[in-house]
DNA sequence: CTATGGCACGGATT
DNA sequence: AATCCGTGCCATAG
């Protein structure tokens, strides 16, 4: 239906533009910014000024945060979530949280993963004596969400009456169990023993070791020449190692990775196992009606334009140089452009996407709406290769704090996945896949017994003759849930 | 005989 | 056009 049109200022006007604007859709925040950061020295024709538009009411914002105005106005509702773009670089020096369940309210556990100290004991407990296990449990229970150990490694000594040393030989296992560098004091530590094992299969910059040990504040592309006179380089330098560190390595090991969490490979460091949030999704207050926030990872957006000065200089542009400058001109334009069509589009995106799904954001998986982007593209009317481009790659940061692709809110089971699940859990005696398959369709989940299987499958869960009996303290009433059957 | 996993097919999705 | 997903059919294990 291309009868509607609302927004005519922002329609693709050439190829060129639609083409850039789809590449640009595809990228993550990260990419993107990279991207943005290596247009910006090149082409003298763009430039990033200290002005944050507001993208609803174009009021300009000092603190690159909720713009006031807006906020009070259209901000509130449960079905009008606050949407707005935050700068990328803000968000990296957040700590983020990781998408393991450790201390999530019960409600909204994350589903198919063990915790992750429960993770990590799988992976170091066959090479460790008897005797240390409890201590490796012991250092386990201390880690925090973000991956690092709260307490100080001679208190577990002293508490196991055993020598410091030997407790650092655990620790230093734990560390190199994926996620790596888990287990570590701090963002330094875990960087430098990623930067450890990397440097067996990867050739590192030179002067990595001794950027991080200069304090990870320095590592923001803000601080480019601070840490390059700190470590005696030029500036060039330590921007490449500034690259390879944020894009090898993770502060916070235990932030969420999905993907082949299976081989805790030592090889491969570089596979993008973590993923850092396009857009983070909050409550506004703890009511049960709370509107969302939510924040988009936007680097520089309302900050990059095409600098006023390089258009008048064109005017009197040396006739061999004009050509050049004229492209350059074009070239920033368009790319201004691009990034405000890509912002739009996520944007509202996000907005429609945010309010469909709220009970799943709030709730947990098992509230998840069965939505296929070809609905929403249509609904948002955008050709449907667009809305995948923006799907694609995206990572979300629910308010439980658990990081999530965005591909995930166009599951098209995982609901059905979860009652399954839980249909298991609270079994009283071991059902089989046809009684699951039965019981299913009674919660109006038409699925066939083969699925039920496959389901299981994904779900990693045994089937119904292995699955011998696991006692359940609670719950173990045969109650059953009579969903009223309306049949 | 029942419960499952494998293979493969068709329709939906991307 | 390429992929993914739900299902049916069949072989096999228990």
């Amino acid at each position: 239906m291309l009868l509607q049109n609302q927004r005519p200022q922002l329609r693709p006007q050439t190829t060129a533009h639609l083409a850039q604007t789809m590449a640009l859709l595809e990228l993550t925040v990260e990419e993107l910014h990279q991207k943005v950061e290596a247009e910006l020295a090149r082409n003298p024709a763009l430039e990033l000024i200290d002005e944050f538009r507001c993208p609803t009411c174009h009021k300009i914002l000092h603190n690159k945060q909720l713009c006031p105005t807006c906020t009070n106005t259209m901000g509130g509702s449960p079905d009008q979530p606050i949407v707005y773009l935050s700068s990328h670089e803000d968000f990296f020096v957040k700590p983020r949280i990781s998408s393991y369940s450790n201390d999530l309210p019960d409600d909204n556990f994350a589903p198919d993963r063990e915790t992750l100290p429960a993770y990590i004991l799988r992976q170091v407990g066959p090479d460790l004596h008897v005797d240390d296990r409890q201590i490796a449990v012991h250092i386990l229970t201390a880690i925090d969400e973000d991956g690092f150990l709260t307490i100080k490694p001679l208190e577990i000594a002293l508490y196991h009456h055993v020598p410091l040393s030997r407790v650092e030989k655990i620790i230093h296992l734990i560390q190199h169990a994926d996620p790596i560098g888990v287990g570590s004091a701090g963002p330094k530590d875990a960087l430098l023993v990623q930067l450890e094992v990397l440097s067996e299969h990867l050739a590192i910059p030179h002067l990595a070791e001794k950027a991080i040990l200069a304090g990870i504040e320095l590592l923001s592309p803000h601080h480019l020449p601070e840490l390059a006179r700190h470590l005696n380089i030029p500036a060039s330098q330590a921007k490449e190692i500034v690259r390879f560190i944020s894009d090898n390595l993770n502060p916070f090991p235990g932030r969420a990775h999905w993907g082949d969490q299976t081989n805790a490979g030592s090889s491969e460091g570089q596979e993008n196992t973590y993923h850092f949030p396009d857009v983070i999704i909050s409550r506004a207050t703890e009511e049960e009606n709370t509107p969302l926030v939510v924040e988009i990872a936007m680097p520089f957006y309302g900050s990059l334009r095409v600098n006023p000065l390089f258009r008048e200089a064109l005017q009197e542009a040396p006739i061999e140089k004009s050509e050049l400058w004229q492209e350059d001109l074009e070239q920033a334009t368009l790319l201004v452009k691009c990034l405000q069509q890509r912002n739009h589009t996520i944007v509202r995106l996000m907005q429609t996407l945010v309010v469909k799904q709220r009970d799943f954001i709030l709730y947990g998986d098992a509230y998840l709406k069965p939505i296929t982007r070809a609905d929403l593209a249509d609904e948002l009317e955008v050709h449907e290769s667009t809305m995948s481009r923006a799907v694609s790659d995206k990572a979300v940061q629910l308010p439980n704090r658990r990081i999530i692709p965005l591909s995930m809110f166009f599951d098209r089971s995982l609901h059905i996945r979860t009652v399954l699940k839980q249909l298991i859990e609270q079994e009283t005696y071991t059902l089989s896949d046809s009684q699951i398959a039965v019981l299913l369709l009674g919660m109006g989940f038409p699925v066939a017994r083969r699925t039920v299987a496959k389901y299981r499958s994904i779900e990693g869960i045994l089937p119904a003759h292995l699955r011998n009996r696991s006692y359940k303290p609670h719950l173990m009433l045969p109650q059953h849930n009579e969903q009223s059957v309306a049949v």
